[in-house]
DNA sequence: CTTAGGG
DNA sequence: CCCTAAG
């Protein structure tokens, strides 16, 4: 079982209506927030944490104090940019005040506690579980009263109107411990209360109103959260189950890798959307309310004494939802659902994952990213955030995942995946390419949201990373990338699609010369690799049977590192894999004649005929060589393809 | 990690 | 191209 304790905290959105609303009026109209230190259950389920925990998240944010200011410096530059760079979608309310006066000011922020409602049928977690009740809180019963306000017994039930202060939107934030950069906090004083302790340590705790509220995502939408926020697929189809998981794993993806004790700052707002109408979606929409966590409160003053807090980490995923439901949406999911609980075990293999991944990458139109520090971000209704056009192959940056839904958008948390490659030196690599250009500077937080288990198994072919960035603006204005745990920082420039665009069209071209020996793409494109297909190019054929004939069939890693150094995108498997396809041309192709017929019934690129017959050439010589080296052994384990090649040849 | 092979 | 078994 996983010993993290996570603190959540909601933040409660104001209603944002234009861009030009201030941070602090924002803040101000923020509802109260509830937090609640727990610990995540090896099942997943949450178990309201021990004193020991509690002191032990106690220490962590002491010891994080120091950290804050260097958080906050970078954070003031950037506030601006929030509205501009989250053009018209989101704001993201988690602001940090520089220091100011209103540093020293405490903040109350209490973590009182978090509720997590299950509806009817919940599996592991029954609401008696999840019912955190500190005895010695006394907010405890003002928050649960909030609570139970928000959490109708009936989910079909709109409740739009009672509680106009929640946000249908579904947010996921992460605040480190470094938000409170408050005065200081006494070691706790032990107190029995985890409310109370929390607000002892967390004097200026800002806190925005969020929620994560999982009730409309579809399954397949669930499924997606799921791998983003632990990294790794689900094929689970279990909403509930997924909504709990996902709620966890938003709970905990903070602290995870650095700390044990992360609060949760969230604030996704909807701009466009009133809250009444948010919830009452969400409540529509809840058929299988299986979690809610709910902020319930804060005073607006405290919140906005909060704002001095930076987070250094902190992630948002807000959803937008539909005014109003169309109902047959959710009988849809409803059924697939029913339809697919059955095979909820089945472990998903790794081509699905991909395929997924890549799905999901084209899906999303954007990738938004929000900075920890900047002032105040709003997400605004409109326009969706376009950013990479490029079928399939763009660059994942993203730490948040931007998904439509029913022509809505939203964010979740994004585990960035690039197969091959490292996404960081990509990260790097695009950032020398801009170092300069400075236009505006959004900060992002980044996220390090996957799960230890995940990093341990690093060693897998995929690589699946945390990393952390985001970019917002659709023009990509700017991005600042602060690296998570290796505390790397990066600033970029403005960047274009073109740039991004790991591999231009022009490389499918066939007979382009001229891209031989021409590294056209930095290596920064070539973590980005397509998964799925893509063409050989008469160039990359040339080179490869030129590797061939150099360093001999079976060296295909050398000949990668030598002869494919431009074409990161092609592994050493790639290159075995496409000799053997022009093995098997090639011999189709003498048999009967050469030249002039290749062209014909090739489906792909049609090989030139010199290439095969110099590739047969090569079969025939490396097979002769085998066998003079060692004909029985050759013939035993020696390349099929050369072998057979060689076979018939000689 | 690299190769070889099957899918 | 993907996935995996084998060195």
């Amino acid at each position: 079982m996983e010993h993290s304790v996570a603190t959540i905290i909601d933040t409660a959105s104001g209603k944002m209506k234009d861009d030009e609303e201030s941070n602090d009026k924002m803040i101000c109209d923020s509802e109260p927030v509830v937090y609640q230190l727990v610990r995540v259950e090896g099942d997943g389920r949450l178990v309201p944490a021990t004193d020991d925990e509690v002191m032990e998240v106690e220490q962590l944010l002491e010891d994080k104090k120091s950290e804050l200011t260097s958080v906050k410096a970078v954070g003031h530059d950037e506030q601006c940019l929030s509205n501009e760079v989250f053009s018209n979608k989101f704001h993201i309310s988690g602001t940090v005040q520089s220091g100011n006066a209103d540093n020293s000011r405490k903040l109350n922020a209490r973590l009182e506690e978090e509720r997590l409602l299950l509806s009817g049928e919940s599996l592991n977690c029954s609401p008696k579980c999840m019912a955190m009740e500190d005895p010695t809180s006394d907010r405890s019963n003002t928050s649960k009263a909030c609570i139970d306000k928000h959490e109708p017994e009936n989910p079909s039930r709109e409740r739009a109107e009672s509680s106009p202060e929640l946000n249908s939107i579904h947010i996921v934030e992460v605040g480190t411990i470094e938000a409170c950069s408050g005065p200081t906090n006494k070691a706790a004083t032990s107190r029995s209360s985890i409310s109370e302790s929390c607000s002892s340590l967390l004097p200026d705790f800002s806190i925005l109103r969020g929620e994560i509220c999982l009730d409309d995502f579809s399954i397949r939408e669930l499924q997606e959260a799921f791998r983003a926020t632990f990294g790794r697929q689900t094929s689970v189809k279990d909403k509930l189950w997924l909504k709990r998981r996902i709620a966890m794993g938003l709970t905990n993806s903070c602290h995870v890798p650095t700390a044990r004790f992360t609060i949760k700052d969230n604030k996704i707002i909807l701009s466009d959307l009133k809250e009444p109408a948010r919830l009452q979606q969400s409540m529509i929409e809840a058929e299988s309310l299986s979690m809610d966590i709910h902020a319930t409160n804060v005073s607006p003053r405290d919140i906005k004494n909060c704002l001095n807090n930076q987070m250094e980490f902190q992630q948002v995923s807000g959803k937008r939802l539909r005014v109003l439901p169309s109902n047959d949406d959710v009988k849809d999911e409803n059924i697939q659902m029913e339809q697919c609980a059955a095979k909820r075990m089945r472990k998903p293999t790794k081509r699905y994952i991909e395929e997924l991944s890549e799905l999901e990458t084209r899906e999303c139109t954007a990738k938004s990213y929000y900075c920890v520090n900047s002032e105040q971000s709003q997400f605004t209704s409109k326009a969706q955030i376009m950013p990479f056009h490029d079928g399939g192959t763009h660059i994942r940056l993203s730490s948040t995942r931007h998904e439509s839904l029913r022509g809505f958008s939203f964010q979740v948390p994004f585990v960035l995946r690039a197969r091959r490659g490292q996404p960081r030196k990509n990260l790097m690599a695009l950032m020398e390419y801009h170092p300069n250009a400075i236009s505006s500077i959004v900060k992002t937080a980044v996220m390090i949201p996957v799960l230890e288990e995940d990093k341990e198994n690093g060693s897998s072919s995929r690589e699946t990373r945390s990393v952390p960035v985001q970019i917002l603006n659709t023009n990509l204005s700017y991005v600042k990338i602060v690296a998570g745990e290796e505390g790397v920082e990066m600033d970029c420039g403005t960047l274009n699609c073109e740039e991004l665009d790991p591999e231009p069209k022009k490389l499918d071209g066939i007979g382009d010369t001229a891209c031989d020996n021409v590294p056209k793409q930095p290596a920064a494109k070539a973590n980005v690799r397509r998964k799925h297909h893509r063409a050989w190019t008469l160039c990359e054929i040339r080179k490869l049977v030129d590797g061939v004939a150099k360093y001999g069939a079976g060296r295909w890693s050398e000949i990668r590192r030598l002869s494919f150094a431009s074409y990161s995108y092609r592994t050493s498997v790639d290159l075995k894999d496409k000799w053997r396809n022009l093995l098997r041309a090639s011999l189709v192709q003498c048999p009967t004649e050469k030249e002039a017929n290749n062209y014909r019934k090739q489906t792909s690129i049609p090989i030139p005929a010199s290439i095969l017959s110099q590739v047969r050439e090569l079969a025939k010589l490396h097979a002769q060589t085998e066998i003079k080296v060692s004909p029985r052994k050759s013939a035993g384990h020696g390349s099929s393809t050369v072998h057979r090649e060689g076979s018939g040849f000689i």
